[in-house]
DNA sequence: ATGGCTTACAACGTAAGA
């Protein structure tokens, strides 16, 4: 089974370069962020004549949350459970023997503001949430934008970035107790190249010099990271005409469809 | 590099992103 995450930044702008990745990558689910679309404009005929099932919590400008599969979903839960929030940037699914979690966590503003605290405030009920999603799916993958970079190593110049909103200790700390649930880093369970990335900020200079940070990512259970055969973010899809800022990050199991 | 883009909105500038 093969599974990626996309920040895409417009699904109207970016529908194109979607389902050209998808017909070259031919991922089995394939989880978006900031589709920027309430559902009534969800595109499901350009996916379904692709072959995939579309699962989508949207709304107007903002935000907005997809999965697309190959195979048949049930058991979707949209929004985080317990938490108040007109924000869509949670849902769940079921596919493939598959529990997935597609988050596009809040951005966070800057440290101290009142969008920083309804980040952390979100992360910690996510956190109580996956809990309980670990203690009923033996395999759960949990991909999305989590705009926090992990480590200094993900970060083109962690001096420049230091205590700014995306690594500051809080948010790093939260992304760490996701962790310590039981779940693993997708990509860390491999050797990697150095200065690996997934955002670049927008500008003719950031991403042909890498100036980037690496905050979207692959979560698995132990089973699936038992069962997982590769990770790794695809740069290709940011150097195009009209890029989204975010490159997508696949993941590929041993488990399930080839 | 402290944003030099990009997006949506229905506005021709503002808010938000990361």
């Amino acid at each position: 089974m093969k599974v990626a995450t996309w920040n895409v930044n417009s699904l109207r702008v970016r529908l194109p370069q979607v389902t050209e990745w998808l017909g070259t990558h031919q991922p089995d689910v394939l989880a978006l962020q900031e589709t920027k679309l309430t559902d009534d404009l969800f595109p499901v005929e350009a996916f379904a004549a692709l072959g995939y099932e579309a699962t989508y919590a949207g709304q107007k400008t903002y935000n907005g949350v997809a999965v697309l599969s190959r195979l048949p979903v049930s058991d979707v839960q949209s929004g985080v459970p317990d938490l108040q929030d007109d924000q869509r940037r949670a849902l769940a699914l079921t596919t493939g023997g598959v529990r997935v979690v597609c988050l596009y966590v809040p951005n966070g503003q800057a440290v101290g503001t009142d969008k920083y605290a309804y980040k952390l405030d979100w992360l910690e009920h996510t956190r109580r949430w996956l809990a309980r999603e670990l203690a009923e799916h033996e395999r759960l993958v949990v991909m999305g934008d989590f705009n926090v970079a992990p480590e200094d190593r993900d970060v083109h110049s962690p001096q420049r970035w230091a205590g700014q909103v995306l690594v500051s200790p809080a948010e790093r700390q939260a992304f760490r107790a996701l962790l310590d649930l039981g779940l693993s880093d997708a990509f860390r369970l491999f050797e990697q190249p150095e200065k690996v990335f997934s955002w670049w900020n927008y500008g003719a200079l950031a991403f042909p010099r890498n100036w980037g940070l690496r905050i979207d990512h692959v979560l698995v259970s132990p089973t699936l990271a038992g069962e997982c055969r590769s990770c790794h973010v695809d740069t290709g899809p940011r150097g195009h005409e009209r890029p989204s800022d975010h490159a997508p990050v696949a993941a590929e199991f041993s488990t399930g469809p080839a």
